[in-house]
DNA sequence: GCGATTTTGTCTACATGGAAACAATCTTGG
DNA sequence: CCAAGATTGTTTCCATGTAGACAAAATCGC
């Protein structure tokens, strides 16, 4: 082990790209250690949590809120179907959209996974205090313009961008 | 665009895998936006960094610093050895290991895209201030152990973890 | 020394994700 | 109406990354 830390990693340890990339794997690893056989990954487990909120919703429009390509999208969507966890709908009035809802196998599949995916809000991360958390967690939002879920944020018309 | 701005994310704005693959989603963008056709990638210009700054490394260290797979180290230097920008040494003492070096192909392509890849040590990730953006690098670098490059950060022998 | 284990790099599948072309549907301009 | 363009989802192909078996070489225990 010791080969690898004697590695002078120079400016790369202090590019952001580099630093976040190494985070999420350390975040990831965590949350992907014990993973059932049955085997619900982070991204059909978000695409699950967010048909339950939004049902109804099209798919191309969750693709995009979660940022992922529509193509990957069919993939998750197709996978969710055989596995008889959400239906597909064409709705009436503009038949190129697929609406989404939960299966009641799905809903059952969204509760018994949802303390796995959705660490308590106050959840330290590790090597990191409460507060510094937090703190990483507001910045994050910062960056990407995220609308973070605060204590009543203001309902008004964000002139974004 | 409003449709899917319209979707509820819940609590999943509030969850540090989202937040960071997001936050990686937007530098990385930044970055692959200009890519020439001779394309030096992310993966392999950190490669060629780490080789210039250690050269003789063996690969498999570089690789475990890296936190990328050998398997998936193979391919890279494969591929940069195609390009006649590293050269693969098998040193007498340990037959099994294979040392780099950059060929001079190599350094001159290395210095034309260090610019590009190692954004300057103060410039501001979008959306937040100078400071914003310290503490952010500081807390990732904290969160993932990494040894921050500091102005002198006392060579002792960290006993780590 | 010599067999068993470990280390190092490679290879072969396989999974994941992106790019671009495509078909179906809707919208727009005349 | 209807042809041209835009939107939505799908498909195909390719790049990237992982998992596990494997071969060569070193090390360890006796």
């Amino acid at each position: 082990m010791t080969a690898a830390e004697a590695i002078d990693l120079g400016r790369l340890s202090a590019e952001p790209g580099f630093l976040l990339r190494l985070a999420q794997l350390q975040v990831y690893e965590d949350l992907l250690a014990g993973l059932q056989p049955d085997g619900l990954r982070p991204g059909a487990f978000s695409v699950l949590y967010l048909v339950a909120r939004n049902p109804g919703a099209r798919q191309g429009a969750l693709a995009e809120r979660l940022t992922i390509k529509r193509a990957q999208m069919t993939k998750l969507v197709q996978a969710l179907v055989a596995r008889n966890l959400v239906t597909r709908h064409v709705p009436q009035d503009d038949r190129r959209g697929v609406q989404l809802r939960l299966t009641d196998a799905g809903a059952a599949l969204l509760k018994a996974h949802k303390t796995r995916f959705l660490a308590g809000d106050a959840q330290p991360l590790p090597n990191l205090s409460a507060a510094e958390t937090r703190t990483l967690k507001t910045l994050l939002a910062k960056l990407t313009r995220l609308e973070t879920a605060r204590p009543l944020p203001m309902r008004e018309k964000e002139t974004a961008s």
